[in-house]
DNA sequence: ATCCAATATTTGTCAAACCTATATTTAAAT
DNA sequence: ATTTAAATATAGGTTTGACAAATATTGGAT
């Protein structure tokens, strides 16, 4: 282990700090579940000390580099990376983003409807029982009119998931669980007013039967329908709005 | 300002602080560019010191949810989400992911297939001349015969990101950084050996060219040929690295 | 040999100070 | 009167030193 900083630049030395053993990490020098040194040692070896030390390693444990454990045997461990959690932070991310509305709905619908077409298609292709089965399952919740629109929401969100699950490719399920948990909602929330749940089931059942059938005409067909709905619901939830804006 | 924590639980009190005021910034409460409370002004009405204080401000920083000026009118602020910012974060992660192989060559190659496949189309219906120009001037680039490998490579990024630039779809330019940058140079380094830089400008020319002349349908197909040449290429080294292991 | 308690190690938290950058204000010089 | 330069106050950045809490190891008692 040979971590030191080369040129003392004037500020941010947790900063640094941080970027160095980060790049540690990422270059291989640090192995996975190897252990740091301890944050004295690190302290002493970079000539600062160990609350600025701790402010780094808060950082990389923020960008799920590392975790630690107390005791003797204990420390900070360079963490698996693991897909699961990048996810989650993209998801979150995204969701400010769409929250400050850096995206209009017109491009995330698009977004959407051309992700998830790959998405039937290679589900069609690679169908698993496990997937299909997950998507009735959301479907038959979707069904239960007694439901609140937060819950159809998630049920939504859940299908969709399903379905790129089934893809079972793992880069384009890294880069669209993002597109699915951020972006659905607000597609969702705004629609809901002018939206039939019944039509959408339907737009879903379609979905999975065409899956089934390995038809991925059909599968995209019913996706690309689903999703003018939904477009066209957004405009009519616009109309509304104005309407209601000019009383 | 409200911000307190509710009930204590054992330990990682940094951490419960953050994810506090992490929440209190995604639900609004926080509006972008708001000043936080100080530093001892947290401590005191979080009933901690201000290490922890400190400890909790730079997770947030790490995620990019706040960054800090010293002086007075100082403090630390909430920032603005930027689309940059998060593709850098994740393309980080993803990397890292590619690197522990959580991905195998083919899948990756598939998921660029797809999805590089939908930018071509945006690309050729929104076809900018900013966007042509940036893929001409990496075309030049990759002409050169003098750089090197990894020059080449980098600026093969560069031609990818220009042409997803070019499809003028923020929420997927979002999700696509992401493959590009982590994805393309891995796929690109095992393949050097094999790969003819010709063939590759070839494929890159017949891509600008076809997005130019709005041929949706030449674009997308110059852009298969050119993934499977990469996946030919990768199965040739692959093979030639298993003849090295005889020997 | 087994179990329990003391111990050592390492992270977690705290306290009080000092350093450093910077916006504002004040004072001086033009 | 205006501009410029220095003093000041503010708030983050860093240090020192200590204590608390968790936990694997060690040593002693049964």
């Amino acid at each position: 282990m040979n971590l030191r900083y080369d040129e003392v630049v004037r500020s941010g030395i947790a900063k640094q700090v941080a970027e160095n053993i980060r790049s540690a990490i990422m270059d291989g020098r640090l192995k996975i579940d190897e252990r740091l040194p301890t944050e004295d040692d690190l302290a002493r070896s970079f000539g600062i000390s160990r609350p600025t030390v701790r402010e780094a390693l808060k950082r990389l444990a923020a960008q799920n580099l590392i975790h630690s454990r107390r005791g003797p045997q204990g420390g900070n461990f360079v963490k698996r990376p693991d897909p699961e959690g990048l996810s989650k932070a993209i998801t979150g991310a995204a969701t400010l983003l769409v929250g400050v509305g850096a995206f209009d709905i017109d491009e995330i619908v698009t977004a959407r409807l051309e992700t998830e077409t790959i998405c039937c298609r290679l589900a069609c292709e690679n169908r698993q029982e496990e997937g299909l089965q997950a998507m009735a399952a959301e479907i038959l919740v979707q069904q239960d009119a007694s439901i609140s629109d937060e819950e159809f929401c998630a049920s939504d969100v859940r299908f969709h998931r399903a379905l790129i699950d089934s893809s079972g490719n793992g880069p384009l399920k890294l880069m669209m669980y993002t597109v699915i948990e951020a972006f659905i909602p607000i597609t969702n929330m705004i629609v809901f007013r002018v939206r039939e749940r019944r039509q959408v089931v339907a737009y879903h059942t379609q979905i999975i039967d065409a899956v089934r059938a390995r038809d991925a005409g059909a599968a995209t067909a019913a996706l690309s329908e689903l999703l003018s709905y939904v477009r066209t619901s957004y405009s009519a939830a616009l109309d509304a709005r104005g309407k209601r804006e000019k009383t």
